[in-house]
DNA sequence: CATCGTGATGAAATCGATTTCATACCATCT
DNA sequence: AGATGGTATGAAATCGATTTCATCACGATG
């Protein structure tokens, strides 16, 4: 009987057997030595016709595929971009980290996603992760990251940007909108229609700037208006339907006067609030109204359709890959870019049915 | 005045001038040789204590980390897997991808993250920059895809497997769910509750095997009830909520007598049209049933709440994952894991109004 | 006609960690 | 005591593409 005498042989082998092609099996086809194959791929205008193409050939022929590792070690370019965020849930991020993508790779330049579920300990680990593996810039979300990112970052003379946020005072760059007064718009919106009685549903605070600059922009704009927002009307939730559903059932279960309104973190939030409102029978907008925050696909479609915060994420993402690129090939760009956020109004929400004793003119 | 000599040098260095701390850098201030830091990093035990604990101080105080190109490069091995997805929209993959991943980065795997758009020239781009990048093993989605993505494969001896389905006579490795077994199952349930004038909201069926075989399940299901399904009745759509209604729109402007419950490609097309039939003042599900596809998070917040398919992605996500992990250390793993989809009764479906002249006595 | 520049190409050094192979040391066994 | 085996460590080769520097050919210029 023959058993196999060499077990750990049996071990799948990255590149096997008849294997790999290497850029010298390419030139030796091609009859010519591997710097020529390696300049008709990363410089082809500086290779003759002739050769390129007899070079061209003879890749096509071996089936060669470039190894990128032994690139990056030579040139010290990975030509990757690290993208961290909070999660892929929701498609929050989708559109930021698609256009970002699309705008990176048009300079040849790949884009390493990593999530890290808002817990910031995990994102450190995977930043670190990522500048292991060569990331040659990073795009954050938020301005909130433990301190070793930054360091980390300095050390390694990685660029970066914080996107979802704009702070021309911050001193790390950023590509976003003003999370506070974006905020203040919704808060702005709904006094004007009379509301006073506000409740707000927010995403969790700890670890996450934008969502508390959002609460902190709401609270700023009602108390400039004399509303108060007791801590009572106030409830955190992780952003989803069911969290918005609770919060929102809480909301409308305590006793205070009932709210008007409601204020919410995001457009998942304000849709389990929808949800919640309807399934108590009441009608959004005619009994209260409810606002969300990022405008997401679904908010126009919802019934009523959701009144919201546009965030071009698009254009955030492309001005974050922007900056990103203008820093890594040594130009001068402005640390601090923003794109224009705006109030969608659309039918959920309307002036409070009882103009009601804390009624005020406005403008 | 003196302007800068050296223009190039300006431009944005990938490690800079104090910089790169290598594992020599370590080895010199641990006072040992480059081999043993590089053995505490992947062989602890291969290291005595102290020396060990010499060699992390020393990593520590230098903030080493570790260089991945070359480790790649040298060890043949980029602890990378790549996962090719159609898109981030709608968070439809995010639930398979996160699981996945979670599942490799207990191995020490990282995930690379493309997606292509549904086109699958793209995909085969993407799949190409993966192996270049060193891709250990590849995570598809279906079966359908260029011939090149499986002659690459096969040439790099890449391990790989295809999820979102099941076939245990396809000569690749599958993870997942029969797609026509499953729709049928849909189908099934509409002509149990009596329904005979159906029609279908299907994804684009162009290159995409899945949606196919969904169509095709639907159809012969319906066949096998004596239920014809004409072309007339069937309406391709990309996933998106307003493509959802605009198919349900227009099936329902259709002369045809008019359908009593609709079945769609997946719960995004079904959430259009349910928003579509509310739009029309048509009861969901008493005018009109809407059955949809994978059971999202939303589609059991919905008004009415949504019935489907459960696709379970977490676990598909696990089960392709420990696939590949079992390639990867040589293990023999069967070929092809299904994972369990099922009927999620909810309240968008219902027996027809009128039993009608089609109706027909269920067991 | 000699010289210079320009463009194409090749030879060889290099990036930084891993890994093989050798060596030194110590404990154990006969 | 000598042989043996195991463990910890070091020296040096290596992965594959890039890049610097040298070389060569050829045409233009004075």
């Amino acid at each position: 009987m023959r058993t196999s005498i060499l077990p750990t042989e049996s071990r799948y082998r990255f590149q096997d057997t008849a294997s790999r092609v290497r850029i010298t099996d390419v030139a030796r086809l091609a009859g010519c030595a591997p710097a020529t194959v390696s300049r008709t791929v990363n410089n082809p205008d500086k290779v003759s016709p002739e050769m390129r193409s007899r070079i061209e050939r003879a890749m096509h022929e071996l089936g060669y595929v470039r190894n990128h590792a032994a690139r990056a070690l030579r040139s010290q370019r990975s030509h990757m971009v690290g993208v961290l965020i909070p999660t892929l849930d929701y498609a929050l991020y989708a559109r930021l980290v698609s256009a970002a993508s699309t705008q990176l790779s048009a300079a040849g330049i790949s884009t390493l996603i990593a999530t890290f579920d808002y817990d910031l300990d995990a994102e450190l680990r995977e930043a670190r992760l990522l500048l292991e593996r060569g990331a040659e810039a990073l795009m954050l979300v938020g301005e909130c990251h433990r301190q070793e990112i930054y360091d980390l970052l300095h050390q390694f003379g990685v660029p970066f940007v914080n996107t979802y946020t704009f702070d021309p005072e911050s001193a790390y760059p950023t590509a976003g909108f003003d999370n506070s007064a974006s905020a203040a718009i919704m808060a702005r919106h709904l006094v004007h229609l009379g509301h006073s009685d506000i409740c707000v549903i927010s995403g969790i605070t700890e670890d996450n700037d934008r969502t508390t600059k959002r609460l902190d922009g709401i609270q700023a704009e009602l108390a400039r208006h004399d509303i108060s927002l007791p801590a009572s009307r106030v409830i955190e939730s992780p952003y989803s339907i069911s969290g918005g559903k609770k919060a929102c059932a809480l909301l409308l279960s305590r006793d205070d006067p009932q709210p008007t309104a409601i204020v919410c973190g995001n457009d998942v939030l304000a849709l389990g609030a929808l949800i919640e409102c309807t399934a108590r029978g009441l009608d959004v907008p005619g009994d209260i109204s409810v606002v969300g925050f990022d405008n997401l696909e679904f908010a126009t479609h919802l019934n009523p359709p959701l009144t919201t915060i546009d965030v071009p994420a698009r254009d955030m993402g492309i001005a974050a890959a922007e900056f990103i690129l203008g820093k890594l090939s040594g130009d001068e760009v402005p640390m601090h870019n923003s794109v224009e956020v705006r109030l969608i109004l659309r039918s959920s929400t309307a002036p409070p049915r009882a103009p009601g004793v804390h009624g005020r003119s406005i403008s």
